[in-house]
DNA sequence: CTGTTAGCGCCTTCAA
DNA sequence: TTGAAGGCGCTAACAG
């Protein structure tokens, strides 16, 4: 296994010095003709490749972005990495991926490596829990930081989420076109901003249109396939059982799937489903109707922002704090319960 | 924005040499009690975080891997993804993630950007399409590389695979023991070896007992969702159609799941469908056995290969090319339709 | 247009 | 036990 070829090496080769390889290499200040020719061949045949730790440690930039995750097993994160590879690729950056699996620790450790790689700027989506002196250890880094979907109070970082109030009040609307009235909601810990909004956004909805959200509709368990799972068979075993159901994100979804099929029910037939992000894969022939997050535009959103704050680096002051709210939409696929139809 | 501290800063803070410094953190060498807490100290006050590009530079590691990806939107790679990351993590490596998008060029400059940047390893699922010369560059790269899920003919690499005429033998024997003995087959193209071996042991086992496959029922198609779609919906269309399809991966699967849907015809109700890797997140409930893929074993066992090959990098002689495959496993979940119990 | 030089931050001799 | 020095590979500044 030989090791890379150095700049050195082609210099000699070349019969030049590793000023003009550089150069030459880069494009940067002047080179004859004869001189280029020569570098770039001997380049080619050594294999040269530059050493990206040397040209960062000299440049003070590495070209690499940070995506900390709070938990890529969830569907829709998924679907924002691939996103924000492939913006960041087209810009030429490289992505260093981290997964916090939803474990506060687990962020603060891939934050500090983060900080060690000098990665040029930070996708955040940060976990539930957080740790000792979060927001400030946040606000102290030297890299840009875009926290994305779940903003975090008290920081002052650019900021791409969606109106989650809105994906609430899209899914009310959808089943009350339907002619629902008696319907539930499976979310997760009301105590987290994101779920109460979109709790928020639907019972508000609702209300506006005359019908009163039973409370007792209203599953509230962890953030778990398993809790939503247990909520949904209570909420369907009810004698006054709901004939549509809010799921407020894809781990809840699922569950309320599982207990449906379990209960011998089917979608849209027995049951009409409305979930915030389509299911992976099955959505648009599942029978649940989808609260979509655009997850590119929110994607190019966060890098652009960030790719804004990397070119201001060295500027005096920053631009002030940037949010971007974008507007969830709803794919209806055609196919869910309609109450209307039935009677 | 300041930078971060240096060495040299946290040296001067602590009224000792950044020789000691580095010391102290890296715990190398004999530093007294004192000086390292004064160290200690030090650091934390200054947030130093030492600069990896300075130390890989100095090192000639990065403790970075690599991740070369063919295509990340196959659930099965994804899940990949997810494991590798996981156990590289664990290890002490972060994780550079490339994705190619089954794009032979981009899979070529990917390649390029993980060389500069010296990751001490490489996973790599190659893209279906080679690149000029792909062998001889892999060959000739100074980081150990290992091959996931597809092999490469003439890479003399480490290599982690599946047993792939055993997952069309366990599906066979599958749908035999249901009683099918009209079957289909829905895969991509017959000149990946790949496809090809989930052929061969498919129709080996129905050869073996005694059922001829026919030829009209198997849809060689391009690997994507739409074609597996079209193929599906010709076979299924057929006055004589199969009463059981074997799908070869998850895009040739939610193809044919379409075009059942498409047809107004249920799982398992209708037709019986085995396929190659669960249909993520819906997997035990969706009517659709599996065959799958250890992805967490795939995982271990690449990144295992990986690092014994980092720790031998300065020996004289590398040990001899492993190549480990694995053995998939069926997953009926107990709903795939039985000719027997129909009848 | 080309080459020499210095230094980015770190770690590892080697000498005290 | 501590510190001084050199060099990993690269590029910007300057000198020729």
């Amino acid at each position: 296994m030989p090791a890379v070829a150095t700049i050195k090496e082609v210099a000699r080769l070349a019969g030049v010095s590793t000023a003009t390889v550089s150069k030459a290499l880069n494009s940067s200040g002047r080179v004859s003709d004869v001189l280029q020719a020569r570098v770039a061949a001997a380049a080619q045949t050594l294999g040269y490749a530059p050493h990206a730790s040397a040209r960062s440690l000299r440049s003070g930039e590495t070209r690499i972005l940070g995506l900390l995750v709070a938990d890529i097993t969830n569907p829709y994160f998924l679907r924002l990495v691939e996103s924000l590879e492939q913006i960041a690729s087209a810009q030429g950056y490289s992505v260093l991926l981290c997964n916090s699996n939803e474990d506060a620790e687990r962020e603060r450790r891939n934050l500090g490596m983060l900080v060690s790689q000098r990665v040029d700027g930070i996708v955040l989506i940060p976990t539930r829990e957080s740790w000792p002196n979060r927001v400030g250890s946040l606000a102290g880094l030297s890299a840009p930081v875009v926290l994305v979907d779940r903003p975090m109070e008290g920081l002052d970082a650019d900021t791409v989420t969606i109106d989650n109030r809105m994906a609430g009040r899209l899914a009310a609307e959808h089943l009350l076109a339907l002619g629902h009235r008696r319907v539930g909601v499976i979310m997760g810990s009301p105590e987290h901003t994101l779920a109460r909004h979109r709790l928020d956004g639907f019972r508000q909805t609702l209300a506006a249109n005359g019908i009163m959200l039973d409370d007792a509709l209203v599953e509230r368990n962890h953030f778990t396939e398993e809790a939503a799972f247990e909520g949904a068979t209570r909420m369907l075993s009810r004698a006054d059982r709901p004939t549509a159901v809010f799921a407020t994100n894809n781990h809840m979804a699922f569950g309320l799937l599982g207990a449906v099929t379990e209960l011998g029910m089917t979608v849209p037939r027995d049951i009409a489903i409305v979930a915030v992000d389509r299911l992976p894969w099955t959505g648009r022939r599942s029978g649940i109707a989808a609260i979509v997050q655009p997850s590119a535009d929110i994607a190019r959103s966060a890098i652009g922002m960030l790719l804004q704050r990397i070119g201001e680096r060295d500027e005096p002051v920053g631009g002030p704090v940037q949010s971007v709210v974008l507007q969830p939409h709803l794919e209806a696929g055609g196919s869910t319960l309609s109450i209307l139809e039935a009677e």
